[in-house]
DNA sequence: AACAAAGCCAACCGCTTGTAG
DNA sequence: TCTACAAGCGGTTGGCTTTGT
């Protein structure tokens, strides 16, 4: 590449010395920039004028904002650039001060990998389908599956006419049996939940994993991984808004599933956070599908 | 203290877009 | 409409600084 030195024109290239800012800014301050291409002879300046432009709008422009970006600053670039992606300019437009440049640096450098640790996937700011808690997620859901189709099977029992089912009702093997014709694995269940267990920090960021919650005790028919996790905490300042049918049919099912008492356990259910044009939990924010347990 | 690796950021390249003649 | 030039933009890179061993 060659940033150092200069190139075979004799223009000077590389890191911009103390003089040549001098330069540049008095000539800029007195004149305006007028034609870049212009400028460099103008200003005496060994430089084409693109470096010009580049150094003055990038460092030297008067109404740049040094230092480090704030909290503030930096969940402002997360959520425009979950609406707008790699439109650098265009965040730029929102901030101030800043750069497209250093906004760009600053998300490459920090931001990525700060999502990338929250288990956000950087480019959808969705949670990464690899991600501890979607994993959850899905395992819950299949559970939930398990549930449903065992409620199924035994209205199917009780209203035919085989005396050993009607004794016996269904059994969860019968329910796990007939959710592996649709693809469904159990025994990845059964191993994922004792990894899980195993895995579990006293100072995990996600909720213990308790079956007893209070006073309440969770009557669980299947084995599942209790799903008292923290998908993600919702910020205050963007255009989502909880709807209530996402919210409604999932919790709904959960408490059926769960066995919780609706009324004592209020607290567990909190919204969705779902983006209105999308429909979607969306912005790299999920929801609060549980809050505390402790209640 | 010395070295290597990783982090960081200013500056560059090249493509795209806008505009004047 | 076409052409040339200027400016805008996003991706990439080189080298300095910081951190880890």
């Amino acid at each position: 590449m060659g940033r150092r030195g200069s190139d075979e024109s004799g223009v000077k290239k590389g890191p911009w010395t103390p003089e040549e800012d001098t330069r540049l800014v008095d000539f800029i301050e007195k004149h305006g920039h007028g034609s870049w291409r212009a400028l460099p002879k103008l200003a005496g300046l060994n430089r084409c004028g693109k470096s010009c432009r580049l150094r003055w709008t990038n460092y030297l422009r008067p109404d740049i904002k040094r230092g480090s970006f704030s909290e503030e600053e930096q969940q402002t670039i997360i959520n425009l650039h979950a609406h707008l992606g790699n439109k650098w300019s265009a965040i730029a437009g929102h901030l101030p001060g800043r750069t497209d440049n250093e906004i760009k640096n600053l998300w490459n450098t920090h931001l990525k990998k700060k999502l990338l640790q929250m288990g956000i996937d950087p480019v959808t700011h969705r949670p990464r389908s690899t991600d501890h808690h979607h994993h959850h997620l899905q395992q819950l859901l299949a559970a939930a599956q398990i549930q449903l189709l065992h409620s199924i099977l035994q209205g199917l029992i009780m209203t035919s006419n085989v005396p050993n089912l009607l004794n016996d009702g269904v059994s969860d093997h019968m329910a796990y049996e007939l959710l592996g014709t649709t693809g469904f694995n159990y025994s990845n269940l059964i191993q994922d939940q004792d990894q899980d267990q195993q895995a579990a920090q006293p100072d995990d960021q996600f909720l213990s994993n308790n079956q007893q919650v209070g006073s309440s005790t969770y009557s669980v028919p299947v084995p599942v991984p209790t799903p008292n996790y923290l998908l993600s905490a919702p910020s205050s300042d963007h255009e989502c808004s909880p709807l209530i049918d996402h919210n409604q049919l999932f919790s709904s099912s959960l408490r059926d599933f769960m066995d919780i008492d609706e009324a004592s356990n209020a607290n567990y259910w909190k919204d969705l956070i779902i983006d209105q044009s999308s429909n979607q939990p969306s912005h790299g924010e999920y929801a609060y599908l549980f809050g505390k347990v402790d209640s």
